[in-house]
Parts: structure tokens; C-alpha cells; sequence
DNA sequence: CTTCTTACA
DNA sequence: TGTAAGTA
């Protein structure tokens, strides 16, 4: 299939699919036309992807991380103890930013309620 | 009509 | 990311 159904199936903008492709990602295949190529494999490919885009993950850690996954009907599954390491790292991170943004918030209200120090 | 690349907001 | 432009 070509780029445009892959987008239909996916849901996901065929600029998105050009990007991921930029970002080694998907490795279609290309007619003499120029025209790229999937397979159908592609699609599941595509969601894996965006799975690991909502997880928080940056498509250059996406692509250190989709050879050590496991995709088990839609389950992915860590298959490289390295990599495990590698995601309680991200969670840590996040809460690190959450704790930032609570404390940004706080300073926030504080504004907000025009308190005095 | 669909896709491609490049460039700009 | 979206979109416009000029092609193949």
C-alpha cells in the first residue's frame, strides 16, 4: 500500500508517517516512481510507534528501543533487560517534571491569591 | 487523483 | 506539524 492508505489505516498524517520515516522508524520500500511502499506489517508498526510516542518516549529513544520490544497482539513487552532500565529512567524523569510543575503551580496560586511572603 | 521534495509559518 | 508549490 502507499502512503495515503497507510495514513486511513493508521489515522496518522501522512507528514507523521514521511517524519518517522526521516527518523528511521518505518524503511519502506520505494516504486521507480518514487512512490513509497508499505506493507501491512507497517500498520502495526505505526501503532507501535505511537504507543511509545504517548509512553513519553522520543522518536530517536524509539528507535534504541523497538528492536528490544516484544509486540504481543498489541502488548508491548520489554525484551531486553537494558531496556528496562532504560524506561524506569523516563518514568523517573517525568516525575521529576511533575514535581517542577507542582511547585510552578504553587508559585501560581500563591501569585493568584495575592498572599504576602 | 495521489505522491514527492522543499521550504516557510 | 500543516500547507503551498511544481512535478512525475
Amino acid at each position: 500500500m502507499r502512503i495515503g492508505e497507510l495514513a486511513r489505516r493508521t489515522g496518522v498524517s501522512e507528514r507523521a508517517l514521511r517524519y518517522y520515516e526521516e527518523q528511521g522508524l518505518l524503511r519502506p520500500e520505494r516504486r521507480p516512481s518514487g512512490y513509497r511502499v508499505y506493507g501491512d506489517a507497517d500498520v502495526a508498526a505505526v501503532r507501535r510507534i505511537r504507543v511509545l510516542l504517548a509512553a513519553g518516549l522520543s522518536t530517536a529513544q524509539i528507535l534504541e528501543v523497538l528492536p528490544c520490544i516484544v509486540d504481543d497482539d498489541g502488548l508491548l513487552t520489554p525484551a531486553c533487560p537494558e531496556l528496562v532500565d532504560e524506561l524506569v529512567k523516563q518514568r523517573d524523569r517525568i516525575g521529576e517534571a511533575i514535581s517542577e510543575l507542582e511547585t510552578t503551580r504553587a508559585n501560581l496560586n500563591t501569585i493568584i491569591a495575592g498572599q504576602r511572603s
